[in-house]
RNA sequence: GGUUCCGUAGCUCAGCUGGAUAGAGCAACAGCCUUCUAAGCUGUGGGUCCCAGGUUCGAAUCCUGGCGGAAUCACCA
């Protein structure tokens, strides 16, 4: 039983023996003692003042004396104006220690292996353009939120859904085609993605030029140009064509993304992130026809004299909903209703979560109608992890304007800074070749993986690639660096005295510092389960954070392997190994690795 | 116009289901390396928690109404 439990227990039972009625559960809540007051764990007596017709003081007062008589870990209490402050014992603090050092997946849940799976889906690119900035923040919150779920217990299935197809796609082929004189990456060398890339950028230059030469021969508006562009006309010709199975369309498709998902292939793995299973979105989209046919038999969807098939939503109060075009091809919707039919299938998950950007909010709440009218028994498990925009200065990323900050360039830039660094320091004038390359890409990935996710995912924030490779203070490389200090005092001691150290902690008497550190790593369990019912990464980073800073204090006031107490030597060993075992496994969940030397 | 989200120090952000005098980092200034890694530590200055009501013993946090910003409301994805 945990000691908050034990403790809550007790003071139930006294407000029950002093007013004949329990305090409601909820009421007994525990917080962490503010520094500037004595004590570990801090209990608000204003609820119960009523119930037991006292003055908050005497209230705090009866409770203290009677934790300490009853419960062997409380120590002693102190009370300010309604605030019940109570010290744990250093042997009860101690006890944690000794439990857990040794403990390498400190923090970590097992997993319940009856329980059916959460999905989580996120990345979800589109074959047309590389990977940018915005592509990163759902990547590592994608990554992050499944390692949160699967520490505190669940199974989890990563999935992610290529958008493959459309008009948007063709237009790259298109371009290819008529402008690319055969060129493949490998005959230019250039990454397949940012090929592909370079074509639909293309694409657009031509077709604006079409688009500015009709509106000046014929004096119409740029949306009615847009759609007579021979270039629009041609690019629309060849979805049907695809649609159609055209052998020489579906062979260029084929090839294009080939090239796309090599490329992408190459981002994934210097990100991090990885997946269980993928689906692509022209092996799935024909499924959301079929369901959306079923509802209109069914009558729960409806269909106007064009030939368009509709979900009425009123009874929601929001527009109805088009699933069908008049020409019978599916839209976005369409598509989502039969991925989500095919994930429920092949892993029948207890939620299935859509790590995509806030833009999407109505579609997804749109989504979950719509099952919901085809009597879906899985429209309540859809749960749309939304998260903001990333702003540059500037304000949004846009393609047109070439502001748009590509993946691979950030990864290459970031891993640049810390190289520069890492030498102006001179940390790694021993290292080789292979180490120094292995270091700057976990210090330049840690700095950035860090930067996005200490932000609370909702919200929108603000990139500045000017400033935001900062390495000091709140930062990735901080926490790191935290980590290889541990790691360095820790070889120095060596395996012996480190194993040994359990037996003599009972020597040992913790002060204000190392108590308070290893409060805060005691904490560490409990905020994982919070971060993952959350699906907040920020948690974990702003919790990590936490740790970091604390044991840099206490590393900096005392020393551990001078010190000539044994027992307290051996006691901060400990100490030291607990907080780097548990700033390893936070930083594993945010997906970031740690160093053991930089 | 409807809906949703956001608004906290000069800047970037924390602040958990309501709890004590609202916290970090950056930037500025002043200190600390013959001692376990100074990517560190310590200190100083910096706040109308957007505004106004309400609920409560207690509100940055919950409710209502404003103001400001973002997203969305496509036979786009």
């Amino acid at each position: 039983m945990k000691i908050e439990e034990k403790i809550a227990a007790a003071v139930s039972e006294v407000i029950k023996e002093l007013a004949g009625t329990e305090p409601e559960p909820g009421k007994i809540v525990f917080q962490k003692t503010r520094k500037e007051f004595r004590g570990d764990l801090t209990l608000v007596v204003f609820p119960f003042t009523k119930l037991l017709k006292r003055s908050p003081e005497e209230v705090a007062d009866t409770i203290g004396r009677a934790l300490v008589e009853r419960v062997e870990e409380v120590s002693e209490f102190n009370s300010v104006k309604g605030f019940l402050n109570m010290s744990l014992t250093g042997r009860f603090w101690l006890g944690f220690l000794g439990e857990n050092m040794d403990n390498d997946k400190f923090g970590y849940a097992a997993a319940e292996t009856q329980q059916p799976p959460v999905v989580v889906e996120y990345s979800s690119p589109n074959t047309n353009k590389p990977l940018h900035l915005g592509h990163i923040r759902n990547n590592l919150l994608g990554y992050s939120v499944s390692r949160l779920l699967e520490a505190s217990g669940n199974n989890v299935v990563k999935v992610n859904l290529v958008n493959d197809r459309g008009i948007h796609i063709c237009k790259s082929m298109l371009a290819w085609m008529k402008y690319g004189k055969g060129e493949t990456p490998q005959s230019s060398g250039k990454k397949g993605d940012k090929l592909v890339g370079d074509y639909y950028v293309r694409f657009e230059t031509e077709l604006r030029r079409q688009i500015a030469g009709i509106i000046e021969k014929e004096d119409i508006g740029e949306d009615e140009a847009r759609k007579k562009a021979p270039l629009m006309l041609e690019a629309q010709d060849l979805l049907r064509r695809w649609e159609a199975r055209d052998k020489e369309v579906v062979e260029v498709w084929e090839m294009m993304n080939s090239w796309v998902y090599a490329g992408f292939d190459l981002t994934y793995r210097r990100l991090g992130v990885d997946f269980d299973k993928i689906y692509y979105e022209s092996d799935t989209y024909l499924l959301g026809r079929d369901i959306v046919m079923e509802g209109l038999e069914k009558g729960v969807m409806y269909k106007k004299d064009d030939g368009s098939v509709w979900a009425g939503l009123s009874e929601y109060k929001i527009d109805d909903k088009l699933l069908l075009r008049s020409d019978g091809t599916s839209v976005y919707m369409t598509q989502d209703i039969g991925t989500a039919q095919l994930r429920y299938d092949d892993f029948t998950p207890r939620q299935m979560v859509y790590v995509v950007g806030n833009e999407q909010n109505h579609h997804f709440s749109v989504l979950r109608k719509v099952l919901d009218k085809l009597g879906k028994p899985y429209s309540d498990a859809i749960y749309h992890l939304s998260y903001g925009m990333v702003e540059l200065p500037a304000g949004k990323m846009k393609s047109r304007e070439g502001t748009v900050v590509d993946a691979d360039d950030l990864m290459d830039e970031m891993a640049g800074t810390a190289a520069r660094i890492t030498e102006e320091l001179g940390k790694t004038q021993d290292f080789s070749k292979e180490e120094k390359e292995s270091l700057y890409h976990i210090i330049g990935l840690g700095a950035l993986k860090y930067f996005i996710l200490k932000v609370d995912p909702k919200k929108n924030m603000l990139f500045n690639p000017e400033e935001s490779v900062d390495f000091n203070g709140n930062t990735g490389p901080f926490i790191q660096y935290t980590y290889a200090r541990i790691c360095s005092v820790l070889r120095k001691a060596g395996e012996e005295s480190l194993t040994k150290a359990p037996d003599s902690l009972g020597g040992a008497v913790l002060n204000e510092k190392e108590k308070q550190l290893v409060r805060t790593l005691y904490d560490f369990p409990a905020m994982v389960r919070e971060a993952a019912a959350e699906l907040s990464p920020a948690r974990i980073a702003n919790y990590v954070y936490e740790v970091a800073r604390e044991f840099n204090q206490f590393y900096h006031d005392y020393s551990i392997l001078n010190e000539e107490d044994k027992n307290l030597s051996d006691m901060r060993l400990c100490l030291s190994s607990l907080t780097a075992l548990t700033i390893r496994n936070a930083m594993l969940l945010l997906g970031i690795e740690v160093p053991e030397r930089m």
